[in-house]
DNA sequence: CGGGGCTCCTGTGCGC
DNA sequence: TGCGCACAGGAGCCCC
């Protein structure tokens, strides 16, 4: 699913491709995709604009126009932003004067798409907790925001508004990476583990970003193609195979409504 | 306020 | 062989 690696991968694609491009049209073929503003009144904003800058909060691709406006996407499940042919199998088609398209694709209908005035007024957004990579962020941090919650440590690395940009994949393979079960309440969490969580996390996030993400289902980056990543998943989609680390067959548990594979012998 | 569960949706893959 | 159904999950929402 795209999280931070993948729509980062997307946002330095978009930043290096397409700022300037100026926007001949666009088309809407979805009624559900577009959240806050009519496809007539989209249509009519975005003549004539460019992309100027493009930003990334979280897993939401935020594009500031050349009006001033933002675009903000985001990818949900099956999302896909590309740029190339025309594809009217898109949900949404933003045509340029150079003939190329970024074409906004989804299969399952649960990509957004929002067009607002400011940053400000995105609740979204305002809520997201800090940013793993970011340069301010630091273990004492990551320690404070885990150190006095009752959730298991899985689902809370998946909370928005604790961390921003983790989802089920990058959650599963850190906490393997770091040996501690999904399961485990994150208040007993151990200084030294939570240290060895916060460097998986980012051992995690940065390979997944060099590798261009992980191309596990329908995500493909702005040209079309797979991320790499996906072979070197440790522990996510490998249920009942081998733990690579012991042989061990590793486990799939159900947790607060998502499937989580660990190696019951490695994570503790 | 926190956490669990439900919901949106549709392609895929498995089992009968 | 082919059909039908469970399953996949990001995030908002409801409810206890």
């Amino acid at each position: 699913m795209p999280e931070m690696p993948e729509v980062e991968t997307i946002r330095r694609q978009i930043e290096e491709k397409m700022i300037n491009l100026k926007i001949k049209s666009v088309e809407v073929n979805s009624v559900r995709i577009l959240k806050n503003i009519s496809s007539q009144e989209f249509q009519k904003e975005m003549v004539n604009n460019s992309f100027k800058e493009v930003i990334r909060r979280g897993k939401y691709l935020i594009i500031k126009l050349k009006n001033g406006k933002y675009l903000i996407f985001h990818l949900k499940l099956t999302g896909q932003l590309i740029y190339g042919e025309f594809d009217s199998d898109s949900k949404v088609i933003f045509l340029f004067e150079n003939g190329k398209c970024l074409n906004f694709k989804d299969k399952r209908g649960f990509a957004e798409l929002w067009f607002v005035s400011s940053l400000q007024d995105f609740l979204p957004i305002k809520k997201l907790g800090p940013e793993i990579l970011d340069k301010e962020f630091s273990f004492e941090k990551f320690y404070s925001l885990i150190s006095g919650k009752k959730t298991k440590i899985k689902p809370l690395l998946m909370k928005q508004d604790v961390i921003a940009g983790i989802g089920n994949i990058y959650s599963q393979e850190a906490l393997f990476l770091a040996g501690i079960l999904p399961s485990r309440i994150a208040n007993q969490i151990t200084f030294d583990e939570a240290k060895k969580l916060y460097n998986s996390l980012k051992e995690v996030l940065l390979s997944a970003l060099q590798y261009h993400g992980s191309s596990v289902d329908t995500y493909v980056d702005l040209n079309g193609e797979k991320g790499k990543y996906a072979d070197l998943l440790k522990v996510y989609g490998r249920e009942g195979q081998p733990c690579l680390k012991c042989k061990t067959k590793l486990k799939k548990i159900d947790l607060a409504g998502r499937g989580t594979v660990f190696c019951p012998h490695c994570q503790k």
